[in-house]
DNA sequence: AAAGGACTTGACGATCGTGTCAAGTTGACG
DNA sequence: CGTCAACTTGACACGATCGTCAAGTCCTTT
């Protein structure tokens, strides 16, 4: 797939056709990205790219290899109490998560509708998020702080559809939000759709 | 854009490309459609293609064109009394229409990264939606049926985007659900968040 | 300072999709 | 019928990008 550089020059040019390869995707998508913009943005010569990558593809996922971590990280469930201080709190964590890497993200999402291997890695994120977040609610219902009668794991994908669609339309797609009212409302109805309540 | 024609063995022509170019970019895809492949499918010759279109993107807006219209009244607010009915009824809709259409959405999404005009139509189709949904929420606070704190604009792009994101994901990404599972979800999350009671 | 492996260069051939156009075909109408 | 505008055809020229490779440059090792 990609080449691994042995010399420290070769990494030096590696790692700036990565960070190169990022902002010519975020500037003009993915289909529109030619190997050779990569090159030049990068300061190197065209045949130069091919010393490390075999395909476009492949140095998009060396772009997105390193937002993945970041991604998995900033969806982990914050160690908070309080049910609906958690949930306000990841909901914050997870739209300033997008917010940073929306332009991406919607590369991404390009190439995945022509890539297998991009929408594998999407669809796990969206899998990893919505696994913890019916974990997350198992456990409420368990306690009696939410509402027993749903089915945890399709209300999960439900709400994570929620706010990641908002976040798409709002960062991704340029429409207007205020901060506040946004994480409010979400928050809000979040906390209503399970109905949840403290035990006291 | 796109020309229009003046006989019937034109206009017989023009549909035919119509109905085959909407079949090859859902096969295809919109970057992997090319205009002979249009052609071919319409049993026609590549230039004849150039006599109708100018370009890709308006076979790809004379095919979106007519999803549109029917896809706004599928949006439309139905009549029923109860609320939770109502938008029971309004959900299953939306997922009927959407599943119908999954992938030539999917196709359109990839057009819009490319080209202004789609993201247009689908920025409309989205606020057309999310302004009837703001409406029918004012609608309920002001009958007190609906917690009376939510901002009803945000709460209703919120909405929206868990049933289209829900939508998407089922019936564009091959995530699997369980058709009345899904819906009662969904319902029971909106009457949650919306805190719906009957004024009895 | 010579050797040799790692890396870079840029010209090159090949492929592919686009859009045009001159020549031909169709069919309605007088 | 004959005519003419509407329409179709397919070969062509063009421009773009891809991926390769032989010739070089860099740098470490001995």
């Amino acid at each position: 797939m990609s080449a691994v550089p042995v010399t420290d020059r070769g990494r030096r040019t590696r790692d700036a056709l990565v960070v190169a390869a990022r902002e010519v995707f975020e500037e003009r998508g993915y289909d529109g990205t030619r190997m050779g913009d990569i090159a030049e943005a990068a300061g190197v010569s065209h045949g130069t790219v091919y010393t490390w990558f075999a395909t476009k593809e492949s140095v998009l996922m060396a772009v997105v290899e390193s937002l993945v971590d970041g991604l998995y990280a900033s969806l982990s469930t914050p160690e908070v109490d309080d049910a609906i201080a958690r949930i306000d709190l990841a909901n914050r964590r997870y739209l300033d998560a997008y917010r940073e890497h929306a332009r991406l993200l919607e590369v991404v999402e390009q190439a995945a509708t022509t890539d297998e291997t991009f929408r594998g890695v999407l669809a796990g994120l969206r899998a990893a998020h919505v696994e913890r977040v019916a974990a997350t609610i198992r456990h409420l219902q368990a306690d009696g702080q939410a509402r027993a009668d749903l089915d945890a794991h399709a209300a999960a994908a439900a709400l994570c559809a929620m706010v990641e669609g908002f976040a798409r339309h709002w960062f991704g797609r340029g429409e207007d939000h205020d901060e506040a009212t946004a994480v409010a409302t979400l928050t809000h109805l979040w906390a209503g759709a399970l109905d949840l309540r403290t035990t006291d």
